[in-house]
DNA sequence: CTGGGGAGGGGGCCC
DNA sequence: CGGGCCCCCTCCCCA
């Protein structure tokens, strides 16, 4: 910037370079950028580790490594490989990106720092692996023999990377001074000329990771797992590289390495999802670069099936858990712009940030009209942003996880004091995960349900009594709701009706936060967050979440138009539009009925011509 | 500018 | 658990 401004001067004709710098600038920026992400302020990436989430800035990540400006160009959503950093270790890393200063965990020194160097070395965040390995030294056992034992219990991949690592050493031989320096290197958002290399060799290591680390996060399969999804890799940390428009508008991506690797040219054989196997790590980059539509969107289609099933795998990884996200900032924030708006700058269709609109009007009604038990935020804030708040809850009897929620050490902790673990229904704080399910199991079934007769009175279900059908339906459907009549063939599906009626929804998405009473309807919304939509048009190319979706959107290739309106003649593809044609008709139909009535009463004379109602009284 | 249609997307719910 | 349908909201386009 400075040398830019110069330039700037002299063009104008100034003779004077005038050179200004306030002292703890950046440092006074740093402090100011870790604020805000304590408070979630205008953080606009998420990162998951395991099951915790952090938020964090993309230009500050972006400035950090050039794993993580590859990674938050194309995704507001980040998996990291668990196999080589955990939640603890990620925290520190965190904070050092934020501050330039390490703060070591309780854990053996040696055993942090090796922790630390793996997933610095995994994350490219080559200063603080340099201050890793510095300190390994110090501890007076060569590194080559810490690499090696990193290999102990790991893939081949893995040792991999640990090379990678020692070749990253090169970079950063001026370890001092780094902690000085760290907030120059960020302001320049410049990186030298050796980390640039050591990158992008070490981009492919960095996929492969990615590719084990989804398989053991996912489920807690075998490392060794070998079924063809499980070997396909499923980090959604390395989905963005594969799409090609993101990814031309990097260039930074295009390094010589990159075209000339064996990677690249293995691209082509990368037409179905068996074709990333392990050594075809390089597709995604090389299917960026390719100018070829069908490859791209081949390769699209892999990502798809690859993150698609990473999201299933993570999802029962999450759901074994104890321990549930809290709600993000996404929640903080009241009102945003529109949500489109906001989707706009995410190509993957992530929501994070604040929430669309239909999301914060479902969690206003699911949350902030129904939880029996405000949530202890709500009460702290006067109830000033009801439509922001709730949480999740239990399932009851079966005392799911999803009522627990494990807090992010160090960000937000005033409303529950040191206590990490809130339960959510009762708003009560414990300090472990154990203690928090403990007491979960004090909760009753009768907690979560709304005793009150009446309560659930929804107007379909008002109809429902009245429903002539109802006598056939007793008969035909024996398992009948006690809530509201409603009657099932089989048990299973009048349980699942039963949780509609429950006050809290068993099913949370684990990054928003959202209830859902079905696990299928809360692993489709995920796919919502995750950009997933594995339903691919044929002819245009259009891709869906659903394929009830694609389904729909074919009749716009085939000219289907099924849906019929019996008063015009009006055809439509969609049935939901010939239903909202009908309510533009509807005027016409319920004056129709009126008329009708009042006919059928006053024996008057009335008239339809056409859509257009004449009445004579 | 407005209203209507087309279409994308999300949630609820039942099978 | 996925498929399918219904309902809703929303945006975009066009007359």
């Amino acid at each position: 910037c400075k040398s830019q401004e110069t330039n700037y001067m002299e063009k104008q004709g100034s003779c004077k370079k005038v050179e200004m710098e306030l002292p703890n600038h950046a440092k006074q920026l740093l402090l100011q950028l870790n604020q805000q992400r304590a408070k979630g302020f205008l953080c606009d990436v998420i990162i998951v580790v395991e099951n915790a989430l952090f938020r964090a800035h993309k230009n500050i990540l972006a400035a950090s490594s050039m794993y993580f400006k590859s990674l938050v160009l194309h995704d507001n959503l980040i998996n990291l490989d668990t196999d080589m950093v955990n939640p603890t270790v990620f925290r520190q890393i965190l904070d050092f990106i934020y501050t330039g200063k390490l703060l070591t965990t309780d854990q053996p020194g040696e055993q942090n720092f090796n922790a630390l160097l793996t997933a610095a070395s995994y994350l490219q965040l080559h200063d603080l692996a340099a201050l890793c390995r510095k300190k390994l030294k110090r501890s007076s056992k060569s590194f080559a023999g810490k690499a090696g034992g990193l290999g102990v219990g790991r893939s081949a991949r893995s040792q991999r990377l640990s090379t990678a690592s020692v070749i990253q050493a090169r970079y950063s031989g001026s370890n001092e001074g780094m902690k000085g320096s760290h907030s120059k290197e960020l302001s320049k958002g410049k990186l030298s000329d050796d980390e640039v290399f050591i990158s992008s060799s070490n981009q492919e290591n960095c996929h492969s990771l990615s590719r084990g680390a989804s398989k053991n996060g996912g489920g807690g399969g075998s490392a060794n797992g070998s079924t063809g999804d499980q070997e396909l890799g499923l980090d959604l940390s390395k989905k963005s590289p594969s799409l090609p428009v993101a990814a031309s508008h990097d260039d930074t991506q295009h390094s010589e390495s990159q075209h000339g690797s064996p990677q690249s040219a293995s691209a082509p054989a990368a037409n179905s999802a068996s074709s990333f196997d392990e050594s075809g790590v390089g597709a995604p980059h090389s299917m960026a670069d390719s100018s070829d539509p069908m490859e791209m969107d081949l390769s699209e289609e892999c990502h798809h099936a690859l993150t698609e099933s990473g999201q299933r795998k993570g999802l029962r990884h999450s759901s074994r858990k104890k321990e549930w996200i809290k709600k993000d900032s996404a929640f903080d924030r009241k009102e945003g712009s529109k949500d489109r708006d906001e989707g706009e700058g995410l190509p993957n269709g992530i929501l994070l940030g604040p929430l669309s609109k239909s999301v914060e009007r479902s969690l206003a009604g699911a949350y902030g009209a129904d939880l029996p038990y405000p949530c202890k935020e709500e009460v702290e804030n006067g109830k000033e942003n009801s439509d922001d708040s709730g949480q999740s809850e239990s399932e009851s009897g079966g005392h799911t996880s999803a009522n627990y929620v494990y807090r992010q050490e160090g960000f937000e902790p005033v409303a529950y004091g040191d206590n990490l673990y809130v339960c959510i229904p009762c708003g009560k704080g414990f300090p472990s995960s154990e203690q928090l399910n403990a007491h979960v199991e004090t909760h009753t079934e009768e907690d979560l349900y709304i005793k009150e007769e009446g309560t659930y009175g929804s107007k379909d279900e008002a109809e429902d009594l009245s429903n002539p059908n109802q006598a056939y339906a007793a008969e035909s459907r024996p398992f009948k709701c006690s809530v509201c009549e409603k009657s099932y063939k089989d048990p299973a599906t009048l349980r699942q009706h039963e949780k509609t009626h429950w006050l809290t929804r068993p099913f949370p998405c684990n990054i928003c936060g959202k209830m859902f009473t079905q696990r299928g309807t809360m692993t489709r919304h995920m796919r919502s967050h995750l950009g997933l939509k594995p339903f691919a048009c044929e002819e245009c190319g259009m891709r869906f979440t659903r394929q009830y979706r694609l389904t729909e959107h074919m009749r716009v290739h085939s000219g289907e138009k099924p849906y019929e309106c019996q008063l015009c003649g009006g055809k439509f593809t969609q049935q939901r539009n010939l239903i909202s044609h009908l309510r533009i008709e509807q005027g016409v139909v319920f004056t129709f009925l009126v008329v009708s009535y009042e006919y059928s009463l006053l024996r008057g004379t009335c008239f339809i011509k056409g859509k257009t109602i004449v009445t004579f009284m």
